[in-house]
DNA sequence: TTCCATGTTCCGCA
DNA sequence: TTGCGGAACATGGA
């Protein structure tokens, strides 16, 4: 799940309910995710500091270590979930770092495939710099023509472009499917080839997508009726028109999109 | 058992 | 040199 709206749903539940809370102890459980930071420096800088903020940009959820000058920095991969518990409730399964608070209340990171990180950052702009990622589009919405300075130059699929997080950052395969349905193009349509119209249709399904996501907190299930979400199996009938949806293989993965209503690409 | 998976990174090829 | 697409990665569920 974890692309942009599942992230800003973990940073606004973070933001509610892990915030000024001092740390206890801290515990984690897989050694190889953590990126560039032991498990000692981990527990040293966040033992006896409160989390003072949640920040994020595209897939990186940042949380501020009060009076470390650090930030926490978590990615999810493709399974990860952040969960804030309360004193006697169960463990939640796969969890990889833990944070007890002295409340007695509990922040988990969980990961059921381990490809996400655990890191330590100075701060979330100078990650942003070091990482190199593009613009996130939630915290900072592009016009049609900020957008169409963003694709600029790209010349591969429009599907492959939104999801290079140096480009854009936040986008993954589920949602990229999405604002493609939503805007009627083709996953295989050269970036560089969309008219103006098609752009100003991206655009909009771009902050209809992301807007509807987080709305509904970025569950599938409560996904409306009337999106690809409900439906990404191979022979589904389109909510939108007479089309069927077809699975193909885009930039090395798994695409469902519309064979009727989403025009402008080419065929493999 | 085999296949597949919402993530990123790395390698080879334009 | 840069950008693109596919393979590889680690693990578990269908």
């Amino acid at each position: 799940m974890p692309e942009l709206p599942d992230v800003q749903v973990f940073t606004e539940l973070a933001e509610s309910s892990a915030l000024r809370r001092p740390v206890a102890s801290v515990h984690v459980d897989a050694e190889g995710m953590l990126a560039d930071v032991s498990a000692e420096t981990l527990r040293r800088r966040l033992k006896g500091h409160p989390l003072a903020a949640a920040r994020r940009h595209g897939k990186h959820l940042f949380l501020e270590i009060e009076g470390e000058e650090r930030w926490l920095r978590l990615h999810f991969g493709m399974t990860g979930e952040l969960l804030v518990v309360d004193a006697d409730d169960d463990e939640p399964p796969y969890t990889r770092l833990r944070l007890d608070f002295e409340d007695g209340g509990r922040l988990h990171f969980t990961s059921r495939r381990k490809l996400g990180e655990i890191g330590l950052v100075k701060s979330p702009e100078a990650f942003v710099r070091e990482r190199k990622l593009g613009p996130d589009p939630w915290n900072d919405a592009p016009d049609t023509a900020g957008l169409r300075e963003i694709l600029q130059g790209r010349s591969g699929s429009i599907k492959g472009t939104l999801m290079n997080q140096e480009v854009i950052a936040g986008l993954g395969n589920v949602y990229v499917d999405e604002i493609l349905f939503h805007a009627g193009i083709h996953p295989k349509a050269p970036t560089n080839e969309l008219d103006d119209d098609t752009l100003e249709r991206l655009h909009s399904a771009l902050g209809e997508v992301l807007s509807g996501a987080v709305k509904h907190r970025a569950d599938p299930d409560r996904m409306p009726e009337s999106w690809l979400l409900p439906r990404r199996k191979e022979g589904a009938a389109c909510p939108r028109c007479d089309g069927k949806i077809v699975k193909s293989e885009v930039s090395g993965r798994s695409t469902y999109r519309c064979d009727t209503h989403q025009k402008g690409g080419r065929e493999a």
